[in-house]
DNA sequence: GCCGTCGTATTGACATTCTATACGAGTGAC
DNA sequence: GTCACTCGTATAGAATGTCAATACGACGGC
């Protein structure tokens, strides 16, 4: 097994969560949600992955959290990016501008 | 540290290889070296990283390989891709593609 | 009260990449 | 002929990130 048809690609994850995120504050499973609309459906991330990583980026101090209550009244920690988070934000866009740029190049080569 | 500046992105590897090596059979050292190429630098691929790499990608079947000697008359392991290997090229291209295309969007998203 | 859903959380396994290190063989200088 | 250097391959060990599976509390509908 290679890669399961791979979810997703390793390291994209920070990236979405925090473009997700930079449009404004949502809870958990509404950053899941809003990955996968504004992907087109073609990422779903998986509660074994996101809250780690929600965890480790709240940890580095790119993401804010506070409790509260979700539109069905259920207990829900909201996130919301920070300056640093912010400026996270940028350096990954940029860095995903590089990479991806990097391979277009790669793959018209002849 | 979240990540050492990420030399690459994780999963772009095999493509990168498959890429190098459609190009024309090469050894070892020469697939890192094709890979800097077209890449434009970007991509450096460490001996650690790659001849794991293409081990697994032999044992899977998309490398044949032999020994042979390199420009510099020393003793090299020249890999060529296999039919299977052709065809796992194209479905990497093609994933890839779904990728880019879906964070293009998530980028894009207001 | 019971059941389905929402939302958060953890555990254990797994694959991949990096750093560091190693070694044999050919080459050129002297 | 031997020293230093480069070429080319190779592995061990550690760190990281993702996934599958599972769990649990609380709310709402009936």
């Amino acid at each position: 097994m290679a890669r399961p048809p791979a979810a997703l690609l390793q390291g994209t994850l920070d990236l979405l969560i925090l473009k997700a995120l930079n449009l404004g504050a949502l809870h958990g499973l509404g950053v899941s949600r809003r990955i996968e609309a504004i992907t087109r459906g073609t990422f779903l991330v998986k509660p074994g992955s996101l809250f780690p990583a929600l965890h480790r980026m709240e940890e580095a101090g790119w993401l804010a959290a506070s409790w509260g209550n979700s539109e069905n009244n259920r207990r829900a920690r909201y996130y919301k990016l920070t300056a640093a988070g912010r400026r996270q934000f940028e350096s990954e866009v940029s860095q995903w501008e590089r990479i991806a740029t990097a391979i277009a190049y790669a793959l018209q080569a002849t």
